[in-house]
RNA sequence: GGCCCCUUCGUCUAGUCUGGUCCAGGACACUAGGUUUUCAUCCUAGUAACGCGGGUUCGAAUCCCGCAGGGGUCACCA
């Protein structure tokens, strides 16, 4: 795609700073972090010339919603998405993944923080007082449910609601009233003006005074409003190009009539940074990517599976079960649907970042894949490091169109990735991967893990099915279980064919010394070949012995992992086991 | 409903600004062959799209107009 206009100068921006800030909700959804990862890659990219910022701030000025778990849930989820931020909370990075940067992330060296909004609150009074004194800005007194009553009445007479102050509003009694201690908020006087939006995907958007209005920039609560706040803290941050949702862009107008009004202390006015509003990401069917999706799956397995399984001890109780299937909207905390997953073995779609991570993805690849949605160079290339990706990014690049969120294609990314691994490395992220959500195998495995990757690698498209295909090296050697059809089809068969070699074969095998994978095929292979018979004849009857099914991994891995002693055991039992009926 | 945005294979997209090289390219998925000790991997090939209707033009996926469809937003949430 060629360059926009506003990229055609060539020039490089001499310090852009770019920031993501979340409101501390819950767990970072994954349309968040294509967001924050596009704004981290624009400050590290070219454009920027390697001065870029990317700057974390966390908008928790909704008090009832927002919790210092779940930002602390956010700052993990973008370390471990390799997405690190130059200014904002401090966060250390623990842990043995092999991928997340050791050390310190964020920090106030530029002394603009606090990066919380709630720490920020007296800043924001004294730009709202400002605002205030030059009446750009009033109080109003207005109750939730005149307010309500007043849509209402629009709605009925098919009006849009706007709340514009009276011509005759009297400013010295409302004063008066604030300063006698009446609870109030403030509101911004829109001015009687279109406003244009310049954006660099949508291009120029004009929003005509009619849809404007005077919206709130302080609650009665005396937070300021998200958009007073997020006005107010880029600019005092330095923050030069706002990259976020399209659900945004509706907002844009009401932030560039405050840019246009607010002053500093000095008189000095506000400048305009860059937009650049990105595509939404839907589900496949078109939906929204909501955390309601799992909810909806959730529920419907406990419907049918009835509520009895899944509730008790770590699980929801009876009664909050029933709240939460009578009601359509009603969430579990999330902690709490993993394990009700867990129990009903059902698996939840992935929708935030943590998710992703539970299931098994590798965070280049999510950052891989998330990229592209939404972000094209035009080169038909689709695999890139981060790096890359930083020296490609453009914001011209950045799509119009939503864009549907395709697993099946970051699952082959994932496997790819899998596929090509350092072996030591993947079974290192194997490990990290276990110790945090599946301990077990990272136990009954030990030393063996490097090898087990390698063997299960091209069955497996995320971590958490590296184990797949190794069920058998989590059975008791006496208590494999042998699959009827297998037995029939590879044992059986011709008389018991199968069967019969398979005390030579253990025989044979008890002979060799070098217990490796490449060193117990040429054996086996050396023994087809002596008596004339395909490999399959003694592969399969094997495979029956050491699994119970038909299917493993290769035949050399399969028997190296399982262990010379255990190897022939399983051999001796499977003999004993399905010994053909006279 | 008002306003704003969007519309190329099933999906993500390239191509649109600067109309012809596009009977539309890549990737995932799918289908068919092949390799292979099982499963899988791997290799090769193939199917498949310019929302609709007008217009401009010698020529339109590309420019203009209209329509339809999808989405976003209309909070003392962000």
């Amino acid at each position: 795609m060629a360059p926009k206009p506003s990229d055609a100068s060539g020039k490089t921006d001499q310090h852009i700073i770019t920031r993501f800030a979340p409101s501390p909700t819950g767990h970072l959804h994954i349309g968040g972090a294509r967001t924050a990862l596009f704004c981290w890659a624009y400050a590290h990219g070219k454009r920027a010339n390697g001065s870029g910022r990317f700057l974390l701030r966390i908008e928790d000025t909704d008090q009832k919603r927002s919790s210092e778990a779940a930002a602390r849930g956010i700052l993990e989820d973008l370390a471990w998405l390799g997405i690190d931020w130059q200014d904002g909370p401090e966060f250390v990075v623990h842990g043995r993944d092999a991928r997340a940067t050791d050390g310190k992330i964020g920090g106030d060296t530029r002394g603009v923080g606090p990066y919380f909004q709630a720490q920020r609150l007296g800043i924001y009074d004294a730009y709202i007082q400002r605002l205030i004194d030059a009446d750009l800005a009033y109080p109003a007194f207005d109750t939730g449910e005149e307010l309500d009553a007043m849509r209402a009445e629009a709605r009925e007479a098919k009006r849009t609601f706007r709340y514009i102050r009276a011509a005759d509003y009297d400013r010295e009694a409302s004063l008066a009233r604030v300063a006698a201690g009446e609870e109030h908020v403030i509101r911004f006087r829109m001015p009687a003006e279109a406003v244009v939006v310049r954006d660099e995907v949508a291009g120029e958007v004009t929003f005509p005074y009619e849809e404007l209005d005077d919206f709130i920039i302080r609650k009665r609560d005396g937070f300021p409003t998200y958009h007073l706040a997020v006005v107010v803290d880029d600019e005092l941050m330095g923050v030069t190009h706002v990259l976020r949702g399209q659900e945004h862009l509706n907002n844009t107008p009401k932030h560039v009539a405050l840019q246009g009004a607010l002053t500093h202390e000095d008189g000095s006015a506000f400048g305009v940074p860059s937009y650049a509003h990105m595509p939404l990401i839907f589900n496949a069917d078109g939906s929204k990517m909501s955390k309601r999706d799992k909810d909806k799956v959730a529920k419907k397995a406990v419907r049918q599976s009835g509520s009895e399984a899944v509730s008790g001890g770590d699980l929801p109780t009876e009664a909050e079960l029933e709240a939460w299937l009578g009601d359509k909207t009603a969430q579990l905390p999330s902690d709490q649907l993993v394990r009700v997953a867990e129990a009903l073995a059902i698996d939840l779609p992935e929708i935030d970042v943590e998710d992703f991570r539970r299931a098994g993805y590798l965070p280049e690849v999510v950052c891989n894949y998330i990229a592209l949605l939404g972000w094209s160079k035009g080169d038909d290339v689709e695999r890139f490091t981060m790096a890359e990706f930083c020296e490609k990014f453009e914001l011209g690049q950045i799509g119009k169109s939503a864009a549907k969120f395709d697993r099946e294609k970051l699952l082959a990314f994932n496997f790819d990735t899998i596929q090509v691994m350092e072996p030591t490395l993947l079974a290192e992220r194997w490990r990290a991967w276990c110790e945090r959500y599946d301990p077990e195998v990272a136990t009954a495995l030990g030393e063996r893990m490097p090898q087990a990757a390698g063997a299960a690698r091209q069955r497996a498209k995320t971590l958490r099915q590296l184990r797949e295909p190794l069920g058998f090296l989590f059975v008791a050697d006496d208590a494999i279980e042998f699959d009827a059809k297998a037995v029939k089809k590879v044992l059986h068969k011709n008389d018991g064919e199968g069967l019969r070699l398979l005390p030579e074969l253990g025989e044979m095998l008890a002979a060799v010394d070098d217990w490796s994978p490449g060193s117990i095929e040429a054996a086996v292979g050396a023994w087809c070949e002596g008596r004339g018979l395909g490999m399959g004849k003694a592969a399969q009857p094997l495979r029956v012995a050491m699994t119970g099914t038909s299917v493993s991994p290769g035949l050399g891995d399969t028997l190296s992992l399982i262990g010379k002693a255990s190897v022939l055991a399983r051999i001796e039992r499977c003999v004993a086991t399905n010994a053909l009926a006279e």
